[in-house]
DNA sequence: GCTAGCTGATGCCCG
DNA sequence: AACGGGCATCAGCTAGCG
C-alpha cells in the first residue's frame, strides 16, 4: 500500500517526465545533480517503478559509479547520461572555480549563493533535515524553497558554465564532458581528432618519470618596504614557441599550431572584454580569456602527462629548465644593479629596488632594462608596486597594495586546513605590521586569547572543515595496516548516521582538557557545538594561537628585511640542477 | 618513564 | 587522471634525557 505522501511522489515523477519532454532542453541544470539529485530521483522512480524516459529518443537516464580529478581531490559520483540532452551540475563548475580562486568556505549552494551576491535577501531558507517535515506541514513553503534553489542554481551557471560552452565548441567533447574532463584529456582530444582526420597512426603514451619543475627561492625574510612585482607573461608557453620545445612524437607538427591558435584566442578575448562596453560582455570576455589562459598553461602540463599520447618528458624538462635560467639570469642582473630579491617563484619574483629608483618612472625604466636583457619572445613586464610585503617562506607572504588591500598568499598563511581564528587573527597581525603598527600586535595576541577564555567565539572560527580524499572503507584499511594515522574528520564520518563519500567536507572541533589531547579522539562535529554550553578546548585553541605568534615574533620583533644566508636560502630546482628523484 | 624531534602521510596552496 | 615545488598538521616512533 502506498500512503498518500507516496502517491504524491509518484505523481511527480511522472510530471517530471512530462516536463521534460514538453520543455524538450538540450541542458539540464543542477546544483549536485550528479551526488544528490539524480541519485535520489533514480532511487525513488525505483521503488515506485516510473520510467525515467528523458531521453530525445525516449530512451531512459542512465548512471555508472565513476570519479574525477579537480586539482588535489578525488570526486567520487554517479555519472548519469541521457540521450540528446546535457546534465550540468553547478557544484562541479563551483570545483573548477575554487581551484584558482580558492575562496570558498563551503560548495553549498546558499553559501555559493551568497559568496557571489547571487541570493535574494528574501529567499526561503529551510534546514536539510528538516525538509521532510516541513513538506508535510507547509508544502507552499517547500515549494518556495525549491523555486529559489531553481533561480541561484541558474544564477551560478550564468556566471560559471559559458566558458565551458565555449570549449564544447573548440574541443571534440560533448558540452556535459567538457565540464567533467581534464585540460590535459582535452588537448590529447585536439590531437587525436587531427591525426585521426589525416588517417595517421596514434602513438603510445611515454611512461611517465620524474622532473624538475620551476626555480622557487627566498632570499629574505620579514618586513620590505617599497617592493616591485615582475613577471615574464606566460613563461612556458612563450618558451615553447620560443625556442620551439614541442612533443617529438608529433610529426604533423599539430601541437605549435594548437598552441598559436589558442594564443591568438586568447589576447582576442582580452582584447574584447578591454573594449566591452556592457559589463556583462566584458565579464563573458574575461572568463573566456582566463579559461584560455589556464588552457595554454595546460600545454606545459601536456608534455608530463602520463596518459597523453604524445607526452614528452625530455621537452618538459626542457621547458621549466630553460624558465629556470632565463629568471636566474634575471635575478642575477637585478643583484649586479644593487636590487634585494626578496622571492622568486617560476615565473616571478618580488624585489626591493636600488635607492636611487625612487619614482614610479625610475622603476619602470628600471625593469625594462631588466627585461632588454632577455630574448625575444619572453617578456618581463612589471606587474605592481607594493608599499610594504612581509615575506615569511616560500610561496608564503602578505602584500599590502597601493590602496591599502592586503594580500595574502601561500598554503601556511591562508590555507582552509587552518581554522578560520587563525586566519582571521594573522589577517590583523599583517596589517598592523604592515601599516607600522607593530607594537600593537601583542594586544591583538591577548584579546584572541581573551576571546577564547571567555567563550566569545563562534564554532565557526575555530572548526576545521576537511575534504575526505578516500572511502571510509579504504581509510579503515589504511588504518588497520598501518599505512596511515587515524584522522579527525574520517573518524568522525565513520560514527556519523549519514553517509560520506570522497569529496565530501567534514567540519569538527577539539574538546577535552589540556593542550595535549589526541585530535582524532577529541573531535567533535561542529553542528554537534552547542553556544548554550561550549565546550572547545580553551587551552589547545589558545596554545594554537600563541604557536602561531612565535613563529612570526623574532621576525615582527625584528622589525626590517633579513637577508637569509646562502645555506638557509632554501634554493630548490635552481638553475642546472638536474632530475628530483 | 618521559619528551623533543624526527618521519611519513595527508591536505592545501603557488605558479 | 595537466605539471612540480612547498608548507602545516597530526600521529607514531625513537633517541636521549632525568
Amino acid at each position: 500500500m502506498l500512503s498518500g505522501k507516496e502517491l504524491d511522489e509518484r505523481a511527480m515523477l511522472e510530471e517530471l517526465g512530462r516536463l521534460i519532454r514538453e520543455r524538450d532542453p538540450d541542458v539540464i541544470e543542477g546544483h549536485n545533480l550528479f551526488r544528490f539529485d539524480l541519485e535520489y530521483i533514480e532511487a525513488r522512480a525505483r521503488r515506485h517503478r516510473v520510467p525515467l524516459a528523458w531521453g530525445r529518443d525516449g530512451g531512459p537516464l542512465r548512471g555508472h559509479a565513476s570519479r574525477m580529478q579537480v586539482a588535489e581531490r578525488t570526486i567520487a559520483y554517479r555519472r548519469y547520461e541521457v540521450h540528446g540532452r546535457h546534465l550540468l551540475d553547478t557544484w562541479v563548475l563551483v570545483q573548477h572555480y575554487d581551484v584558482s580562486a580558492r575562496d570558498l568556505e563551503s560548495y553549498s549552494l546558499k553559501d555559493v549563493a551568497l559568496h557571489f551576491g547571487l541570493a535574494d535577501p528574501g529567499r526561503t531558507y529551510i534546514d536539510g533535515d528538516r525538509i521532510s517535515a516541513c513538506w508535510d506541514a507547509d508544502s507552499e513553503r517547500v515549494l518556495a524553497y525549491a523555486f529559489d534553489d531553481v533561480r541561484e542554481t541558474r544564477a551560478v551557471a550564468d556566471l560559471l558554465a559559458r566558458p565551458y560552452f565555449v570549449e564544447a565548441q573548440v574541443f571534440p567533447y560533448p558540452y556535459q564532458t567538457v565540464v567533467l574532463r581534464g585540460n590535459a584529456t582535452k588537448i590529447d582530444g585536439l590531437l587525436l581528432r587531427e591525426y585521426l582526420r589525416r588517417r595517421r597512426a596514434i602513438p603510445l603514451p611515454s611512461p611517465a618519470r620524474p622532473f624538475a619543475g620551476g626555480y622557487t627561492a627566498i632570499f629574505c625574510q620579514g618586513v620590505a618596504r617599497n617592493v616591485l612585482h615582475a613577471d615574464v607573461t606566460s613563461l612556458y608557453p612563450s618558451i615553447m614557441l620560443t625556442f620551439s620545445v614541442f612533443p617529438a612524437k608529433d610529426e604533423l607538427g599539430v601541437f605549435p599550431l594548437l598552441l598559436r591558435d589558442l594564443r591568438e584566442y586568447r589576447l582576442a578575448a582580452k582584447a574584447l572584454a578591454r573594449r566591452a562596453e556592457e559589463p556583462e560582455a566584458r565579464s563573458y570576455a574575461a572568463a573566456l580569456q582566463q579559461t584560455f589562459k589556464v588552457l595554454i598553461n595546460s600545454f606545459y602540463g601536456y608534455l608530463g602527462f602520463p596518459m597523453g599520447h604524445w607526452n614528452d618528458y625530455e621537452a618538459a624538462e626542457r621547458v621549466t629548465a630553460t624558465g629556470r635560467e632565463l629568471i636566474g639570469k634575471v635575478v642575477t642582473w637585478l643583484r649586479t644593479r644593487g636590487a634585494v630579491v626578496v622571492e622568486i617563484d617560476t615565473d616571478g619574483l618580488y624585489l626591493v629596488p636600488p635607492p636611487e629608483v625612487r619614482t614610479e618612472e625610475e622603476a619602470e625604466r628600471f625593469m625594462a632594462e631588466a627585461a632588454a636583457i632577455l630574448p625575444e619572445g619572453i617578456r618581463l613586464e612589471q606587474e605592481g608596486v607594493y608599499p610594504a610585503m612581509f615575506s615569511y617562506k616560500m610561496k608564503n607572504y602578505a602584500l599590502l597594495d597601493p590602496d591599502g588591500r592586503l594580500v595574502i598568499k601561500g598554503s601556511g598563511l591562508r590555507s582552509r586546513g587552518l581554522e578560520r581564528f587563525q586566519r582571521a587573527w594573522m589577517e590583523e597581525m599583517f596589517r598592523l605590521l604592515l601599516s607600522g603598527e607593530a607594537e600593537a600586535i601583542p594586544g591583538l595576541v591577548q584579546r584572541y586569547l581573551d576571546d577564547f577564555a571567555r567563550h566569545r567565539l563562534d564554532v565557526r572560527m575555530f572548526m576545521k572543515t576537511e575534504t575526505l580524499q578516500d572511502s571510509l572503507e579504504t581509510y579503515r584499511e589504511k588504518v588497520r595496516a598501518r599505512r596511515r594515522n587515524p584522522a579527525a574528520p574520517y573518524e568522525l564520518a565513520l560514527g556519523s548516521e549519514r553517509p560520506y563519500q570522497p569529496g565530501d567536507q567534514v567540519s569538527y572541533y577539539v574538546t577535552g582538557e589540556g593542550v595535549k589531547v589526541k585530535v582524532h579522539e577529541a573531535a567533535r562535529l561542529a553542528t554537534q557545538w552547542d553556544p548554550a554550553r561550549p565546550d572547545e578546548n580553551v587551552a589547545y585553541y589558545q596554545a594554537k594561537l600563541l604557536n602561531l605568534w612565535e613563529k612570526f615574533r623574532p621576525l615582527v620583533e625584528h622589525g626590517r628585511l633579513l637577508p637569509l644566508e646562502e645555506g638557509e636560502a632554501e634554493e630548490d630546482g635552481g638553475p642546472g640542477e638536474g632530475v628530483v628523484e
